[in-house]
DNA sequence: ATAATAACCTGAGGGC
DNA sequence: TGCCCTCAGGTTATTA
């Protein structure tokens, strides 16, 4: 479910609810999530939230010397509900933050995953040999060019590759390309530096303007305020199957690491 | 190192 | 209604 502008919606809704409250209870309701939930989450009660971060599709949330992340999958969604409010079918995780609204970690398919640790989060394996952020100075065309350099498959599964940038999952992916006019079949070594300088600068505005429609809702995503992103209106192709927006030719659906790729033959090349 | 594939799960929707 | 198939916003582990 959330690529990178709907975990960053989710951080921006939660953080202002969390920071500084202390943890009062963990309700683990199935600790069988894309691997188990550790038993040390329990030592957390007591502990005060200092600040909620995201690194990539992770959410880091810090309490000082410790830390918890927390990544959504493919179907989780976090949202804050009052105390009294029944747990959701797949509700797996309850947290109570002081005498507040209630963070609830609800994800169907359970390919999230509740992890902790200490020291610094970005030292975490899972964090460490991660690729720039998308939105960061890091990232720019030279950088996707470099690492394009010696990858010969297709730039649409190379975009998706959290070594290479974080962030973007198939929707976006989708989408940025097609903004930048590339064909996502297109061998990544054979991009000119041009084409990535213009496919940098698309996946860094499609994932801004995501944010600011607060991400994607597709199905059933939801912010943590239980409101839909609204930027499922600015799709100009991904899961659609009319015509291009653009020149009017029928959009395309192909299988590219076996995942949906849609695209515009016309306008992308 | 890179590339391709399977694997982890549940639910929705279409066709018959 | 039920069954079978395909599809779904992610990532890792395993194998060539």
């Amino acid at each position: 479910m959330p690529e990178l502008p709907e975990v960053e919606t989710t951080r921006r809704g939660l953080e202002p609810h969390l920071r500084g409250q202390p943890v009062t209870r963990i309700d683990i309701r199935q600790p069988r999530l894309r691997w188990p939930v550790p038993e040390a989450i329990q030592n957390f009660r007591g502990h005060s939230l200092r600040n909620l971060k995201r690194r990539g599709k992770y959410l880091i949330f810090n309490f000082g010397e410790d830390y918890w992340l927390w990544h959504l999958g493919m179907s989780g969604s976090l949202r804050l509900l009052p105390p009294e409010a029944a747990p959701a079918a797949h509700e797996h995780v309850r947290v109570d933050f002081g005498n507040g609204p209630t963070l609830r970690y609800r994800d169907p398919r359970r390919f999230g995953a509740l992890l902790c640790g200490s020291g610094d989060p970005l030292h975490h394996p899972l964090l460490a040999d991660l690729g720039p952020e998308p939105l960061s100075d890091a990232f720019d065309g030279a950088w996707l060019h470099e690492r394009c350099q010696r990858r010969s498959s297709a730039i649409k599964t190379v975009i998706m590759d959290s070594h290479v940038v974080v962030g973007v999952g198939n929707i976006y992916a989708c989408e940025s390309l097609f903004l930048a006019g590339i064909n996502p079949k297109t061998r990544a070594n054979r991009l000119s530096p041009g084409r990535a300088e213009r496919l940098a600068r698309s996946i860094r505005d499609v994932l801004s303007a995501a944010i600011d429609q607060g991400g994607t809702t597709l199905r059933d995503f939801t912010r943590s305020d239980g409101q839909p992103g609204y930027f499922a209106q600015r799709l100009n192709v991904y899961g659609q199957n009319g015509d291009c927006p653009r020149c009017g030719r029928g959009i395309r659906r192909i299988v590219q690491a076996q995942r949906s790729t849609f695209y515009c033959p016309g306008c992308q090349h």
